[in-house]
DNA sequence: GCTATCTAGTCTCCATCGGATACTAGCATA
DNA sequence: TATGCTAGTATCCGATGGAGACTAGATAGC
């Protein structure tokens, strides 16, 4: 329990061929994907790649997220290179993460999820009010 | 048990104000967010945007899905207005997903995902292997 | 002097989530 | 008669995620 499973080296059986294919399950770029399309992840790639910041600074703006999956969530991100963390030997000790250039690309193309997810609120209200009433009678 | 959580109409605690925040953990556009940033629902899109399919086809394509997790999450996409379910009466009865026009518009924000993935999986697995080497030496 | 507070986490407990497996119906095929 | 096809559902159990207590070491307040 000391060892959290991202450490772990896990057995990476290689890919047959080596055409990355994100829906062959073993294949490392569903691995990626996997880690990827993940709510907390995309949250705080997005957070970091407005500037610098620390652990409780996110914490703070990050609604509902829990200490332990904000800081397995950033250990992943700095394990892929996507996030970097400084440490700053001050009293209490403080901690820096910002994103890496790598990381940089993944927001590109992540927060066009955060877009599409605050432009199209509306429609997606009106198809689940749809499909709710068509349950209730149907 | 009967009754699946994407049924049960939640209690929706209205926002303070009109502005839509997915970093709000009660804001509507954050509830999209979760569920979109998933990665059976990423890989289904991906998939329903090159056109229709049935239900035994998608779980033959995506390795690794359990039925129960496709059905899922296939009920959430249509709840949600991103695809569309039809079934034919034959014998044995077979059900056709599509993707909806609303489903193509969240496709297209989507997909650049599946290539970030596939482009960027040999710099990511590098990162990792620096990582682990240094955890090991400390 | 004693206590509270700050930092960035970790530890433990428990509820929920996801995966594996078995099972359903009704007809076609071997 | 047994087997397979369809699109799921039911059940069990291990893995995952959240809540809250707890850690260190220095500092600020009473």
């Amino acid at each position: 329990m000391g060892e959290p499973r991202i450490i772990e080296l896990a057995p990476r059986p290689l890919p047959k061929d080596l055409t990355p294919d994100v829906f062959v399950a073993e294949c490392p770029t569903r691995r990626v994907l996997d880690r990827v399309a993940d709510k907390w992840a995309v949250l705080i790639l997005i957070l970091l790649a407005d500037g610098t910041k620390r652990f409780n600074a996110l914490k703070r703006m990050i609604g509902g997220v829990s200490q332990k999956m904000l800081s397995q969530t950033l250990k992943s991100l700095e394990r892929d290179g996507l996030v970097a963390r400084r440490a700053i030997p001050t009293v209490p000790v403080t901690v820096e993460y910002s994103i890496t250039p790598l990381g940089r690309t993944l927001h590109a193309a992540v927060d066009p999820l955060r877009i599409w997810a605050e432009t199209h609120i509306a429609a997606v209200e009106a198809a689940q009010a749809r499909y709710d009433a068509e349950q209730r009678q149907g």
